[in-house]
RNA sequence: GGAGAGGUGGCUGAGCUGGUCGAAAGCGCUCGACUCGAAAUCGAGUGUACCGCUAAAAGCGAUACCGUGGGUUCGAAUCCCACCCUCUCCGCCA
């Protein structure tokens, strides 16, 4: 949500916001509604004063002046019940109308129309060399046996695998690495719930606007989550945060389920793109004071994860086009994968500012200060592309993959994955 | 799924035969007094949201909020209905 009094004293802003956004939202309409709706608010306190004076004078008085009074009182609650439906109808449409905005961005994010408008800001390593021509995962994956796509589809239809043999302990290995890591960074881990409520979709922002990229219980009215930011974000909802707890940092393993609905045949097989996967998520709640240096910060955890195992890959700067309605910043780390000869996005790195916390009315309280407070979210390790990345970099000529020196810990005695 | 109990401010907890209740009391917290300092004691204050007055802060005023949503009534924390949640017992179950 935006902060309505800024819209008030300059909606200027946020049109251009919108313009920048590529988005088509008329402002006056909600420079309209605004007004109405704190005409009619007002008029009903009115109403409401009048009825509160009276009912404290009636209890003493008697016979017909008492009569007389409750009829009074009588014909304003029709005005009320009148003007209190005309008021329900407008701000129906005020919360419509402004759930469709999007966050400030920041001055840092760049202006563009979409993905062109991305700017690479960093690499790290370098493309790795190869002798022969690298496969892609979804080859190495089918003949090493683990991962199975078909007997996936029979079952669940397309966009969904079963993972086998050694991609199940890499996927634990990465969780090892992953939490260990942040642990030591001063990461509470979490296992979320995957099932919640609307009011936790909407409030992290992901509804309206995406509403049908997520699966829908049928008799519950519960929704499956597309990543743990949502049950981490609304951990704190209708909370104040004491400052010196800040800035509160979280990380979750949980399964994300999304529908991708109008991707088509876009990236279709293998790990890429599909509608359940396991992922590890960092959250933070931060003090809007320093919430930007504590999102550089995240972004090099993130790095530092990546770095760890090994990748070459470039952090983009998302523009204005491309970033989510309640992002004002968004990194992604975009991968090198030899099987694909393309930089693809592997994590994600979000500053939302007060957006969700608005909607989900989290504070700080700092003596007799307070205010919204900021949240930001990145990926950890999105394990299905994270796999990929493993297979096609660290794969040799032979088709075998060389587990990643930081995951060996973790494997049980498997150094290499090798053909059977 | 069945039976019962309950959801009140940061916490504990009164009120629940409708008006004087935004709500007692205690605890906690803040400020002050006492003290060399602290504890104890005493005094004062201490919810949130939204709107108005104001350029803004402070302040003042209005309205709403006693799980959520409806209803009855001139008037509801208090009565009625539905739903949600928590706890205890039973059943089922990883």
């Amino acid at each position: 949500m935006i902060d309505i009094e800024l819209f008030r004293k300059d909606p200027l802003i946020f049109k251009t916001e919108i313009e920048k956004r590529g988005l088509k939202i008329d402002i006056s309409t909600g420079i309209e509604l605004d007004k109405k709706r704190r005409d009619l608010t007002s008029k009903i306190d009115r109403l409401r004063a009048e009825k509160n004076v009276a009912s404290k004078i009636i209890p003493a008085l008697k016979g017909e002046e008492k009569d007389e009074k409750i009829n009074q009182m009588r014909k304003i609650n029709e005005a009320l019940d009148r003007i209190e439906a005309e008021l329900l109808e407008v701000e129906n449409k005020f919360l419509e109308h402004f759930s469709m905005y999007p966050n400030l961005s920041h001055e840092t994010t760049p202006v563009g129309k979409d993905e062109s408008g991305n700017v690479v800001q960093s690499y790290y390593g370098s493309k790795p060399e190869f002798n022969f021509e690298p496969k892609n995962h979804i080859t190495l994956g089918a003949d090493l046996n683990i991962i199975d796509e078909k007997r996936a589809a029979k079952i669940s239809g397309s966009r969904f695998v079963f993972l086998k043999n050694e991609a199940v302990l890499l996927e634990f290995a990465l969780v090892q690495y992953v939490l260990n890591l942040l642990i030591k960074k001063g990461f509470m881990p979490m296992i979320p719930p995957v099932l919640v409520k609307e009011m936790a979709m909407y409030g992290t922002g992901f509804f309206p606007v995406e509403r049908t990229q997520y699966y829908k219980t049928e008799l519950d009215d519960l929704y499956l989550i597309g990543t743990s930011e949502v049950p981490l974000c609304s951990y704190h909802s209708d909370e104040f945060l004491d400052v010196s707890l800040l800035p509160l940092k979280y990380t979750a393993f949980s399964t994300c389920f999304r529908r991708e609905a109008g991707s088509y045949g876009k990236d279709l097989g293998g790990l890429f793109r599909v509608h359940q996967f396991d992922k590890i998520e960092m959250f933070i709640f931060a003090h809007p004071e320093n919430s930007w240096e504590e999102y550089e910060k995240l972004r090099e955890t993130l790095e530092e994860i990546m770095q760890g195992l090994g990748f070459h890959y470039q952090i983009v700067n998302m523009c204005t086009g491309d970033i989510g309605n309640p992002n004002a910043k968004k990194y992604d780390l975009e991968a090198w994968l030899p099987g694909q000869n393309k930089y693809r996005e592997l994590a994600s790195c979000s500053h939302d500012t007060d957006f969700q916390a608005r909607r989900l009315n989290i504070k700080y309280r700092d003596g007799k200060k307070k205010g919204f407070i900021h949240t930001m979210n990145s990926t950890a390790c999105a394990i299905g592309r994270t796999l990929i990345a493993i297979l096609e970099n660290f794969q040799d000529k032979e088709g075998n993959i060389r587990i990643p020196e930081v995951l060996i810990p973790f494997m049980g005695g498997v150094e290499i994955i090798s053909q059977k």
